[in-house]
DNA sequence: CGCTTTAAGTTGCGAATCACTACCTAATCG
DNA sequence: CGATTAGGTAGTGATTCGCAACTTAAAGCG
């Protein structure tokens, strides 16, 4: 079979970072976790008791974001029984992934957008929907995108 | 409501979206069985021997998306052997939130943009890196979010 | 100090899910 | 017709999930 064009990259290879994504953030929970973390859940206990889940699955999974250096672990200075687990960089990073998620499942789940809502603290204004964009900003969707070879983007970038 | 097959427990609050789409592509191949799709792959047999899944869960994530109206299935015209399966408008809604994904993945799991890239084909330029942007077009990080109560956000957006 | 409480896990166990192989069914090809 | 192909289902073990109970170690307190 020919090759098409894949707008995803190849499957089960290391060249993809979806399937490297998946790693770290592909269980169940993992997303749930991290969006407590946004949400600036510190501790084990208030993770463990606002997410409802079972304490062992908790744990791991803490075990394992901090493994791929999503989250931070450091013991508290003020009580030294309380773990602080705080957002890395990288894991700051996957805040566009979380909120397109969570907008896709408002426009495509429950139909209408959630109540709080998501605003620039700025000037309070709800944040955009996000999307993909093109380098000058125009807006694309799936069948705007092409895959393109590293050698031949950098000669058209060049010209 | 009946027990329909919701093998992902319940995973939290239906104010927020997250969870909800978590309800749908939560799982580990769920996100891997789309980007198939969006690389043009429609068929069981395709998809399987490309993703190298095991034939029973394929089928039990494909009736799932499909159930999630994320795939559309629909007999081949063709070849009646043949089975169809489509991304849905809510499918393709999905996009920004996979390429984000990858592109965490790529990042900060493999350090280097891979190859090949993903372009906008109108000029063959990598897209953008996905953000969270304000309503007036800046991209905005973490700490420049807040939830903000619905009826305030009217009330401001009224000003 | 000794007793109690709290934070953060760990352990055990039954249920559910995963993945691998083999088998099945219906449509099409020759 | 028999053979092939697409799209599954069934059986089977390994792994993971989730609940509850237990452990450890540090505070809090009289």
């Amino acid at each position: 079979m020919g090759k098409l064009t894949e707008p995803l990259g190849d499957i089960g290879d290391d060249e993809c970072g979806l399937p490297c994504a998946l790693q770290a953030m592909g269980e169940r929970w993992s997303f749930m976790i991290l969006r407590a973390s946004f949400n600036g859940l510190k501790h084990f206990e208030e993770m463990q008791s606002n997410l409802g889940i079972a304490r062992n699955i908790l744990a791991n999974r803490l075990g394992r974001l901090v493994e791929s250096e999503i989250l931070e672990r450091q013991p508290c200075a003020d009580d030294r029984r309380k773990i602080e687990y705080k957002l890395t960089k990288k894991g700051e990073a996957l805040l566009p992934a979380m909120i397109a998620l969570r907008q896709w499942g408002e426009q495509w789940g429950i139909g209408v957008p959630s109540n709080p809502v998501l605003c620039d603290e700025r000037d309070r204004q709800p944040v955009q929907a996000i999307r993909v964009h093109a380098h000058d900003g125009r807006p694309l969707d799936w069948h705007d995108l092409l895959w393109v070879d590293q050698s031949e983007v950098v000669a058209e970038a060049a010209e």
